[in-house]
This record gives structure tokens, C-alpha cells and sequence, in this order.
DNA sequence: TTAAGGTTGCAGTG
DNA sequence: CACTGCAACCTTAA
């Protein structure tokens, strides 16, 4: 029997190991729409938010959305098929009435883990079943399937990397592509306008003074990126995180392959096995966690922990997150947030991250470090909102996993080490390279005083022609004696928790936990993932 | 109960 | 750049 299929695209946003796309196309689809629902809930203009963008999103992410869905709607094109861009509402609401209106048959899409996607899925799933659709959800973002690892774990998450790292074995590889064309598209209806739109026709067009991104978003660009980062074998063989340089911009020390692996761009099953042919072809590679692959581990094991713990995303009710009473200072936060805390290291970070959406992440760790258990003592969530919002590669679970991480509220529990907002960048940029070019009120500013501009004596203020308090903000906090409080602060609420972990605790957990009672959408199981034709 | 280990601290020394 | 001491947290495995 003939059917019509949909291939419906929300990260993924690639061809190449694309399973959902290859299931859409099979069988007997004679007629199959690739569709991308544009959702306001992330795309939605929000003027009241601190930076030009959305609620949710900053304008370097939707840039790079929009670049990666005309790069997609172009591949599509050479398979003489085409990228169908709907608005209306909530992509729900819309997938519903397509589904009905095109006489669907066959609803394709990758499974999705983030709580606002599984309750998305789980009503189109809902309906798509109740109507007699088929429906194919494999796993496909990343490496690993998290139910199946919390199910080999004995129904919890792995808590440690290493004990992730043990459990998850060997990946999938990636699929190959089989395929030279794809089935046509069928008639659209009543919809109009389904093209890619550009930024403007979202209605950021008056908004021309916001510093794009150097990074491109789409397919193509994730795999030059690729290659070009897989060039240098030597380079990938002994790739160790933490000795990166988190100062170099102009060259940065890792792949940046982040925000392609974030929207699917990039698959991270191809990504993987093309570092691992490298390590067979070299005589000695580092190894996970610090490695090129141990990286891609890191992904897995907070997808993991996300997709297996209520309220993840939160302090109250999550049971994996330290209770800490962070302190409610909004100029505060303002002034961390806006690259205004005095410290030029911490600031330059920030205005990177306002007008690049990426840093490096050993700079992520300084900023976040700062802004919760090392300085100014406000809760990681803030700290998570802005992340969220600004970063091209933002994602749910690695950014809450990180920022649970650095604020010490998770994962890691050594809250003495604390990251020093003036010696810690200079190890790597003695001059201040980084700073001046992200702040250039600082740009004269001899090496002496880059890092603590405040101490330069007038006359020297003067010549750099930046006065301290009139061209740049005095430091907010003493560095000494804020972070000697952070540390007595966090003792006290180490303390607490300890105190707290008899049986009657349960009882905290309990009342204030919020929905956490939610439907777990299951992915198509992996049998049903058919590679042969 | 204890010991070992944990991707990425800092300051000082050679 | 590699090593030490510093002060010291948690979780895991025995």
C-alpha cells in the first residue's frame, strides 16, 4: 500500500547518518515531506530579554539555526527533494494537522531526551498511534541509547564518568548512505511560505549593530570542520583537555564542533569513528577522559544523567544536587552577565560569549566558577539561564551537567580549589591578548596591569586613556576575601546536606519537588532500525 | 571503616 | 614545564 511519509526535523539537521530520514524514505513512501516547525518558544521575539534575540535564545543561535536549515533545505535539493519550513504555533499542533492534512502514513523523526521534547513527542506519538501511523523514533543524537545504559546500570544513571565509560562499551557505527535521491514532495496544501526564512523576516531585522558569530551553522560546515580538525593526526593523538589554552581565540585549541554536534549538524557516531581510525593509524593516542573521544564520552555520560534524573534542571527536587542557600543579588549578576565585574579576564570571557556565543572551556569554568561558589555566591541556574540563551552550542544536558559540576552542587565536591579571576588566565596569555581584544577600553593598558587594572597607579590610567570607574568598572568583590567567604559558605551547606541525608530527608525532596512525575517516551527499539534495504 | 581516586586550583620551587 | 605542599571535598570499592 502506497503512503505518504513525513520526516520531521527538530536537531539532526544533517543527511549523512540520518536514520529517520533513510527509515522515511524506504518501503513504499511514494511521497515523502521533509518538515522543520519553527517553534516561538525559542524563535519568538522577546524585547524584554537582556540581549537582542528570543526568550530562550540569543541572535547568534537563531542565525545559527537558520544557516543550518537553508544548508539542510540545499542538500535536501541535489536529492531532488527540498526542507519545508512551517510556522503557526506550537510544532506539536502543527505536526497534528499536517499529519491529518497530507494523509500521512509513515511519521519519522530522531528521539529526542530533553523533558520539552519528550512531552512534545509524546503528544504527536499520541496521536499518530490513535490514527493507525506508524512511527519511527531511533536513537540517533547521540552515541549511546541513555535508557538502555540506565538499564544496564540496574535502572539508575551511572553517576561517575568511569563507571559510565565501563558500561557504555563500543558505539554503533554511523549508517551509510545508500541512497543518490529521495522521494518528491507532495503537494503543501494551504500552507504557505515554506521556505527558510531569513533572520529578518523573524522580525530581528532592525537589530543590526549585534557582532555575529565567526561560526557557521549547517551540515556542510560541520563536516569541512571536521576534516580540517582531523588533518593533524599528531594533534588528535595527544589532545588533552585540560591543557588547553583557553586565552587562544584567534586559533582555538579545541574542535569547536560543539554547536554541529548540538543541532545534529554533525553525527557524533561519525565523529567518533573517524577519531578512532586516527588512534589506529598513530603509535600512541591519549585516552578518556581527557581525550578527543573521552570529549565525546563526557556528552554521553550527561545525556545520560540528564535523561535519568527528575529535575534535572534544577536545585529543589533534584536529588543528585547539593542543597545551597546561593545568594539572591541581581546587579550582581547583572554585572557578571554584562562583562562588568572589573576583573578583565572574567569580562572579556563574557563579551566572548555575547558576541561569539562560544568560548573555550576552560574560560566557561573561570566565568561559572566566579559566579557561584567562587565568588559571588549566586545560584548556578542564573548562571545556566545566560549560558543558555547566549551559547551557539548550548544544550540542556551538558550545560545543567556543567554548571552542576562547577558550582559544586554535583559530580564534583572539591569546593577549595577556586579558580582565581586574575592568575588563572594569565599562565596563558601573560600580555592579556585575549582581554584586549575583547574589551578594547583596555587595549593600552601596559602588561603589568591587564589583569588588575584597578592597581595601575593615575598617571598610568591616564596614558592607557581608561580610567578605572569612569572607562571600566572598579572589581565588585575583593577576590581574597569573597572567595575566603565562599569557602566558609559552602562548608556550612556541605554541612546541612550531610546533617540532612538521614531518612526524614526524603521529606525536603518530596515537598519540593515539582512535576517531576512525567511520561518517559521510549525510543523506537533499536531492531526496528532497519539498514538493509 | 578505611583507602584510593577524582578531566582541568594555587603558589612556590627547580 | 614538572614537581611539591597546601587543605581537603565527595564517592566507590574493598
Amino acid at each position: 500500500m502506497e503512503s505518504n511519509a513525513l520526516m520531521w526535523f527538530r536537531k539532526g539537521l544533517r543527511i549523512h547518518d540520518n536514520p529517520a530520514l533513510d527509515h522515511a524514505r524506504r518501503g513504499a513512501t511514494r511521497i515523502l515531506y521533509p518538515v522543520f516547525v519553527l517553534d516561538p518558544r525559542y524563535l519568538e521575539r522577546d524585547p524584554s530579554a537582556f540581549s537582542p534575540g528570543s526568550a530562550r535564545s540569543g541572535l547568534n543561535r537563531i542565525q545559527f539555526l537558520l544557516e543550518s536549515l537553508a544548508d539542510l533545505d540545499k542538500s535536501l535539493r541535489r536529492l531532488g527533494s527540498r526542507l519545508i519550513v512551517l510556522r503557526g504555533g506550537d510544532p506539536a499542533d502543527v505536526v497534528i494537522r499536517i499529519l491529518r492534512e497530507w494523509n500521512i502514513g509513515k511519521l519519522c523523526y530522531e528521539f529526542d531526551t530533553e523533558p520539552y521534547g519528550q512531552a512534545r513527542d509524546a503528544r504527536v506519538k499520541d496521536f499518530a498511534s490513535g490514527s493507525g501511523i506508524e512511527v519511527f523514533s531511533p536513537v540517533s543524537h547521540t552515541l549511546f541509547d541513555p535508557a538502555h545504559v540506565i538499564q544496564k546500570n540496574g535502572g539508575k544513571p551511572p553517576l561517575t564518568y568511569q563507571s559510565f565509560v565501563k558500561l557504555a562499551g563500543q558505539p554503533a557505527p554511523p549508517i551509510g548512505q545508500p541512497f543518490s535521491s529521495l522521494p518528491p514532495v507532495g503537494d503543501v496544501g494551504e500552507c504557505e511560505n515554506v521556505g527558510v526564512p531569513t533572520i529578518q523576516e523573524l522580525g530581528y531585522g532592525s537589530l543590526g549593530q549585534v557582532e555575529f558569530s565567526p561560526f557557521r551553522g549547517g551540515e556542510s560546515e560541520a563536516l569541512k570542520r571536521l576534516n580540517e580538525s582531523l588533518v593533524d593526526k599528531e594533534w588528535v593523538a595527544n589532545f588533552e583537555k585540560p591543557k588547553g589554552d583557553p586565552s587562544a581565540f584567534m586559533k582555538p585549541a579545541t574542535t569547536v564542533l560543539s554547536p554541529y554536534l548540538k543541532f545534529g549538524c554533525l553525527s557524533s557516531r561519525l565523529f567518533y569513528q573517524s577519531v578512532q581510525e586516527i588512534y589506529t593509524n598513530v603509535k600512541r593516542h591519549t585516552s578518556p577522559p581527557v581525550s578527543l573521544v573521552g570529549q565525546l564520552l563526557w556528552r554521553e555520560f550527561f545525556y545520560t544523567v540528564a535523561f535519568g534524573t527528575p529535575n534535572f534542571d534544577q536545585m529543589r527536587g533534584n536529588k543528585i544536587c547539593k542543597q545551597i542557600p546561593w545568594s539572591d543579588d541581581d546587579k550582581l549578576l547583572a554585572s557578571w552577565r554584562d562583562g562588568q565585574t572589573g576583573f578583565p579576564w572574567i569580562d572579556a570571557i563574557m563579551v566572548q560569549l555575547k558576541q561569539w556565543g562560544w568560548m573555550h572551556h576552560l574560560a566557561r569554568h573561570s566565568v561559572a566558577c566566579f559566579l557561584t561558589r567562587g565568588d559571588l555566591f549566586i545560584h548556578w541556574e542564573k548562571g545556566r539561564d545566560v549560558f543558555e540563551r547566549l551559547l551557539i552550542d548550548s544544550d540542556w544536558a551538558i550545560n545543567n551537567g556543567n554548571w552542576l559540576w562547577l558550582s559544586c552542587s554535583s559530580f564534583f565536591y572539591q569546593y577549595h580549589r577556586i579558580y582565581s579571576p586574575v592568575t588563572f588566565g594569565k599562565k596563558y596569555d601573560p600580555t592579556g591578548k585575549f582581554i584586549r581584544y575583547f574589551l578594547p577600553v583596555l587595549k593600552d593598558m601596559p602588561k603589568e596591569y591587564i589583569y588588575e587594572p584597578w592597581t595601575a597607579p593615575a598617571s598610568v590610567q591616564r596614558r592607557a586613556n581608561c580610567i578605572i570607574g569612569r572607562d571600566y568598572p572598579r572589581p565588585v568583590v575583593s577576590h581574597e576575601s569573597a572567595s575566603k567567604q565562599c569557602r566558609l559558605k559552602m562548608g556550612e551547606a556541605y554541612a546541612l546536606n550531610t546533617a540532612s541525608r538521614g531518612p526524614w530527608a526524603a521529606r525536603i525532596w518530596r515537598s519540593s519537588a515539582g512535576n517531576s512525575e512525567k511520561t518517559i517516551q521510549l525510543p523506537t527499539r533499536a531492531r526496528d532500525s532497519n539498514r538493509n534495504a
